[in-house]
DNA sequence: ATCAATTGAGTTGTGCACAATCGAGTTGCA
DNA sequence: TGCAACTCGATTGTGCACAACTCAATTGAT
């Protein structure tokens, strides 16, 4: 087997399988006006409420220069709120408006819509979520060293 | 557990990995002027040695708007060459230049650098593999069916 | 042989991702 | 107390990804 053979390349797996998630995400959050980035940030914003930008950019391991775009995207779509803590005037707080807060029900249903999408059980999307985080957790450790 | 929780959600372990693994890639490849999509790009090359645009978009399941950027950046880089084929003048037909050529013996020692970084044996990393490809199908195929 | 439908690249516009940098606010220490 | 170091968010610039569209070349059906 040669090495540089594209079909052999875990990686080109990994990030078909992404693009591939991507898509099907696209096309189940349009009715909810989001995509699939703004979806994650709701997820944080449903769990918590109330999140800083650093906050949120540790959960979903973005920077700022990803996030403040996209959060400026979902203040317009009068979905979330921004504000400086008064507490800290440095950070700046996101909080879901009552319509954002409402987004919430319809997006109850995706899980699941995408668990069957994936053609897998949920024993094995358990265990492949487990190898990912392992996965993840080895190549970021491998940069920071590095 | 809440279907909604950021940490239970596969997709987001799927895209956080291969964000990580595009940044391992990215740091790898910067000797070598490459970005991670057209270290892709040059995989094919070098598997193939010259492919049409339209072939190149099958393989790696992208569009012309997003392979025509990236093959003008890797043309003005000097390591790959285009042209109409004579043949039938609607297709591009991209091929190495011998820069392009050159690059392969540099990038030879990168799969083995990124399967140290994983953590993961051979056999787990062609497990997770063939996982990946049998979810990025299954998700293919229920995104052309709806 | 003609022309309508299809195919293949390219362009435009939107949004994500990250590096580098800036500036305001905060903290800590001399 | 005063100032240097640090923190946090925003901005700028580059590149990837996709949808929608344009246009030229080709194909096929009549």
């Amino acid at each position: 087997m040669d090495a540089l053979r594209l079909d052999d390349q875990v990686c080109f797996a990994v990030h078909a399988a992404s693009r591939a998630l991507d898509a099907v995400y696209r096309r189940e959050l349009a009715a909810l006006g989001l995509t699939y980035p703004q979806y994650l940030v709701m997820l944080v914003l449903w769990e918590r409420g109330q999140v800083s930008v650093k906050d949120l950019g540790v959960a979903l391991r973005l920077d700022s220069g990803t996030l403040s775009p996209l959060l400026k995207r979902l203040e317009a779509a009068g979905v979330v709120r921004r504000e400086r803590d008064p507490g800290d005037e440095r950070s700046v707080l996101v909080r879901l408006t009552p319509e954002g807060a409402l987004l919430r029900a319809r997006a109850e249903p995706l899980p699941r819509r995408i668990m069957e999408a994936s053609g897998m059980g949920p024993d094995e999307l358990a265990d492949l979520h487990r190898t990912l985080g392992r996965l993840t957790r080895s190549l970021t450790e491998s940069a920071t060293r590095a």
